[in-house]
DNA sequence: AAGAAGATTCGCT
DNA sequence: GCGAATCTTCTTA
């Protein structure tokens, strides 16, 4: 959920990867720099950074303070501030909304003022349980990195359309 | 000190 | 299907 002046956004997160402790693909893998320090937050922070030098995307802290591992939040189901997120987002289509983490970010409106921030207190943007839990939660290997590739550390709701990529992709109980 | 790679998306061919 | 956009960090000289 993202309370903006321009107003509300939220959604449903369908779609998460796990970065973890000891993980060549983590982030946090070699240490704390300047961008990655919210990785090292007590669990539930936000961690957002740059990518590619143009796309925010939107971590959650998933360990104790002084340990370096999160969750990718991949994508959303639209809830509320859907007209609200078509602008962001130049399209109509819903179902592209939220689907993937650059475009997530887009239509929620998170950038690096959100970066650190604790999304289980009041605040601006937070994580709650606004919504229904998933029927069926499927696994696959994590979408576009090269290290540490072939870990089953993607997690997404079974035919949703909104997650992202083929959805072929998944493979549970690998 | 400079170059390359990286948790992506969009537009053009 | 491929390349551009262009920030942060790591690698190598």
């Amino acid at each position: 959920m993202h309370e903006s002046r321009a107003g509300t956004t939220s959604g449903r997160i369908v779609e998460t990867e796990a970065y973890v402790v000891g993980d060549a693909a983590c982030h946090a893998f070699r240490g704390p720099t300047p961008r990655n320090r919210s990785l090292f937050l007590e669990r539930g922070h936000a961690y957002v950074y740059l990518n590619y030098g143009v796309w925010y995307l939107f971590n959650v802290s998933s360990e104790s303070h002084g340990v370096g591992a999160g969750v990718l939040i991949r994508a959303l189901e639209p809830l509320e501030g859907i007209a609200l997120m078509q602008v962001r987002r130049g399209t109509d289509r819903v179902r592209d909304l939220a689907r993937g983490p650059g475009r997530l970010t887009v239509a929620m409106d998170i950038d690096r003022r959100h970066d650190g921030l604790d999304l289980c207190a009041d605040g601006p943007l937070w994580l709650g349980r606004i919504s229904r839990p998933a029927a069926q939660i499927a696994a696959s290997v994590r979408i576009g990195i090269t290290r540490d590739a072939d870990r089953m550390l993607r997690f997404y709701e079974r035919g949703s359309p909104f997650v992202s990529g083929p959805v072929r992709l998944g493979r549970a109980g690998a």
